[in-house]
DNA sequence: CCGTAATATGCAACTATTTGCATATCACAA
DNA sequence: TTGTGATATGCAAATAGTTGCATATTACGG
């Protein structure tokens, strides 16, 4: 299980409540590793008891008040113990490509409608992580230099997503001719 | 849930039984869909009480008797049902780039080490998916038709595959470098 | 004052997946 | 005859993830 181990890295950088994670997860790893806010409270709540984190209740001014994770020294170990182990190969399990893969069963007028939709979202996923990737070339040689590995999970992000949609073009051709 | 409608797209070309099932997961949906074997019978109980799928027992020579699944006319009606919905955007949880993300915590031998791994396992599946793309391009006219739709998904596999190896390359010229 | 949206946290029930165990048939080779 | 490997099926327990519900604070605009 690793929404454990990622939640460890984003601590690591930077403590947080439940909620601050979240936004990190949604705008930082959520191209490549996606929670809900209940996996995230679920598991911090779970953590805590394992003595991987802390927390202290931190009042805030015009929020409501915020529980404060920070990461324990135990966490820490246990962070670096499972970073030197070797991950398994990704899980893929993509529905849309089930469908593709019935698609003799389907009109191919439905199947074109649904590639469109998926088109817009990649499309617009790699317009945001275009435009992350801007700002960082932007920054100092000392901030890129703090950055340089979010900013490769960033280009994975890029190259993934142009690879998706270079693919689209060939399905679409396909059904087009059809 | 989406098992269930793979196995349905499987059954839907050809019955077979649960042994028979994940073969066909491994070497026909393996890079967009995986599923172990105490998955798949699972699913076969429960989708067989949900009334989707009926099986009988086939003895065979030389090999265990096996159960053979076939799918019903309401399974045929709810496959065809699913195959019309938008299917959400496909989940990605990817633990090498968290482990990436939190790469400052790592000797870089000990990443790159872990990156030559998993090319080596990257550039095995591209090898079996371009093999078979040959095979693909050899087959008749007629043959290439009934398959184009897996064709597609096969496309999907070496496209994805190829561009994973592309962003590898990226990340081992930056862990050299460093 | 009322609705809406962002911030903030959580429980409970259900569904899905993984892990570990368990068993049995048959072919083939040592 | 003993072991190995492919074929074939499954249970039980644990873990992980989803869905639906629930609540509270504060800002801001109408």
């Amino acid at each position: 299980m690793s929404l454990k181990h990622a939640i460890m890295v984003l601590l690591e950088t930077e403590a947080g409540s439940g909620y601050d994670l979240l936004k990190r997860f949604k705008q930082r790893l959520g191209f490549f590793w996606q929670a809900s806010h209940q996996q995230i409270y679920q598991q911090l709540k779970v953590m805590h008891k394992e003595g991987l984190i802390d927390y202290q209740w931190e009042p805030q001014l015009g929020k409501p008040d915020k529980k404060v994770y920070i990461m324990t020294a135990f966490g820490h170990e246990q962070l670096v113990e499972w970073l030197h182990q070797i991950s398994k190969p990704q899980k893929i399990n993509d529905s849309f490509l089930v469908k593709l893969y019935g698609g003799h069963l389907l009109d191919k007028v439905v199947l074109l409608d649904e590639l469109y939709q998926h088109v817009k979202q990649h499309k617009k996923a790699l317009t945001i992580m275009l435009a992350i990737e801007r700002e960082y070339q932007q920054l100092s040689q000392q901030e890129r230099n703090d950055l340089a590995f979010p900013f490769l999970t960033l280009r994975r992000g890029i190259i993934g997503e142009q690879a998706w949609l270079a693919w689209a073009q060939e399905v679409e051709v396909f059904l087009q001719e059809k």
